[in-house]
DNA sequence: GACGCCTGTGTAACCGGTTACGTAGACGGC
DNA sequence: GCCGTCTACGTAACCGGTTACACAGGCGTC
């Protein structure tokens, strides 16, 4: 029931560990007689070496931690996907965790990352990039995907502003000139970048009228059904996310209003749900944020040079129904 | 920049390493100014253990792996997350593989666990479980998910013969006499079991018709338009999953069927997208299905006993507008 | 035949923790 | 004053690998 070790496979071999090690490291400088019979026994015993014991004397994990909040279903299986096909096509495996939201339980989980990863991918969209620089173990190399600009270190980031821009210059081209934005939570860096984004890529005559929100459905419901019942017009909506989007489409149908025909409505995220709902939409490629973080974070970690210091991902402007008759 | 070692704490604070160790620990037997000492030392050097030396010393990494197979959106994002929320609660980390179609590099990913994870948690149904418990490095505790039945150890299923059950009890009291079945994949032990109990618990004097399929939305779609084009005529359609149903509803669509006036569609999953489509479907739950295998496997690590060998979580009807009007 | 070099191998230190074991000193009982 | 306990602490072995270094023996050269 125990497992092998190397000094078993180095007995039945008939040899010492070390060169056992290297017999089975493909060294070169080991007799191919030699290499066989260790070959032999390692396979008699089912051997598989320890790889605890091996990142400990190699400092070397082969390993990489990635933080991430609770994101939402799609979200996190694309990203997840991604910084998997990634790191696991270059060796390297993923040490998940969630940060749920308390703050001093994020830095136990960075910090219980110390000797487990060689280098960690770090998504905290809600949190003050400085605060998370001083919860990190002291040298280990991270990336950050979607912090705050102004990140410390390597950082990835979807071009929210740019992706807000062009759902702008869409509506104020089909000729919207009362929009209503559905803000992301208080805080959200995100949020905060794709409502500064389309503030001021809206031409001058265009109102806005700005709602608070939350990124939930039911927030995008609320704020759009609790508008209704006032005297304010406006002909189109741009919720911070498609979730809320949704929910405001559900509002204004409920209220018998024609979308795109009274009301034009786009959000950001090209969940799957918008194309069935037909939402238009900007559309994050997170399997790609995914792949391009871990890779560049491998880079990093295997020394490779690592390129430009920050990236943006840009996304894409996709137009469907609820903006313009298909 | 290199992190301090338990020897430099032991310097600082004039003790020994076994003393710090002690105190860092919670161990009874230290002085109370040596350990107001030792944290003291610790704090000022930004001490963190190195997880992985005490890992190799403790023989217990504190972390499990998680093999999956390439799992759709929510499906993956759901399971994590419940086996992330245990995990973490009971103080272990999740180490994540992907395990794609090819045989011998599962092997491969499956072997190179040992000695970075306490035990494993498996998930895969396109495999015998002979052929896994195999590949298995010996002596690691392992909680299989959804494996063919008669898996060996531990394992948690989703009771889809149950589920395909209810299907068949709904579709026969809404009076449906000509059923299709679109099936998955060849091997699929999720859909050889959908279709067993469907056919078990459907009334003799239903017709039953089976297509393959392969659980993607394009092939509901395909099949069914194929199907159309023919003079057979049917009732009702049970697809071996949500994506494959929502294509037959497409193709039913297209053809100007009535559903389910004419046609009753039920899946089985109930993706997001079901609710928004109003499809009959059966609800898997995915979230807990991830925390009660955490679970399980976290008792055995813990030594706590493990109530019954396997369990099945059973799924729940969802009644909606594809197979009665609302 | 002495010397140097090259190949293949073994010995032992090391990675950074935990812990069994030994022991110095305080204290109490006789 | 001697002995036994108990407490607090240090020394060193150990977890399972890797690798610097030493070294034995074969070979070619002069």
């Amino acid at each position: 029931m125990a497992e092998a070790t190397i000094r078993d496979v180095a007995r039945r071999a008939a040899v010492s560990v070390a060169s056992v090690s290297r017999a089975l490291n493909g060294l070169s400088n080991v007799h191919p007689d030699t290499r066989a019979r260790v070959l032999a026994a390692a396979k008699d015993l089912g051997y598989v070496p320890h790889a605890g014991a091996r990142s400990l004397s190699l400092a070397r994990t082969h390993a990489i931690g990635v933080v991430l909040p609770d994101l939402h279903g799609e979200f996190f299986s694309e990203l997840v996907r991604g910084l998997d096909r990634e790191a696991s096509s270059r060796g390297y495996h993923l040490l998940l965790s969630n940060m749920h939201d308390a703050r001093d339980h994020a830095a136990q989980a960075l910090r219980a990352m110390r000797g487990r990863v060689d280098g960690l991918i770090v998504m905290a969209p809600h949190i003050d990039p400085a605060a998370v620089a001083a919860m990190l173990p002291a040298s280990l190399p991270t990336v950050m995907i979607n912090s705050p600009a102004g990140a410390t270190g390597t950082a990835l980031r979807v071009d929210n502003h740019g992706g807000a821009q062009a759902i702008a210059h869409h509506l104020a081209a089909i000729g919207r000139q009362r929009i209503v934005h559905i803000a992301g939570p208080e805080g959200n860096s995100d949020a905060a970048e794709r409502l500064d984004g389309f503030r001021a890529a809206l031409p001058s005559d265009v109102e806005l009228l700005v709602l608070p929100g939350d990124f939930t459905e039911q927030a995008g419901e609320q704020a759009v059904a609790a508008l209704l019942q006032t005297d304010v017009t406006f002909d189109a909506i741009f919720a911070a996310n498609d979730m809320m989007a949704l929910g405001a489409l559900q509002a204004l149908r409920a209220a018998g209003r024609d979308v795109p025909g009274e009301v034009a409505v786009a959000g950001f995220d090209d969940v799957p749900l918008a194309r069935y709902l037909s939402l238009t939409t900007i559309q994050v490629h997170m399997t790609e944020l995914g792949s391009r973080a871990a890779a560049r974070l491998v880079d990093i970690l295997d020394g490779r040079g690592s390129g430009p210091a920050d990236e943006l991902i840009s996304p894409a402007l996709v137009v469907r129904g609820t903006t313009v008759t298909e």
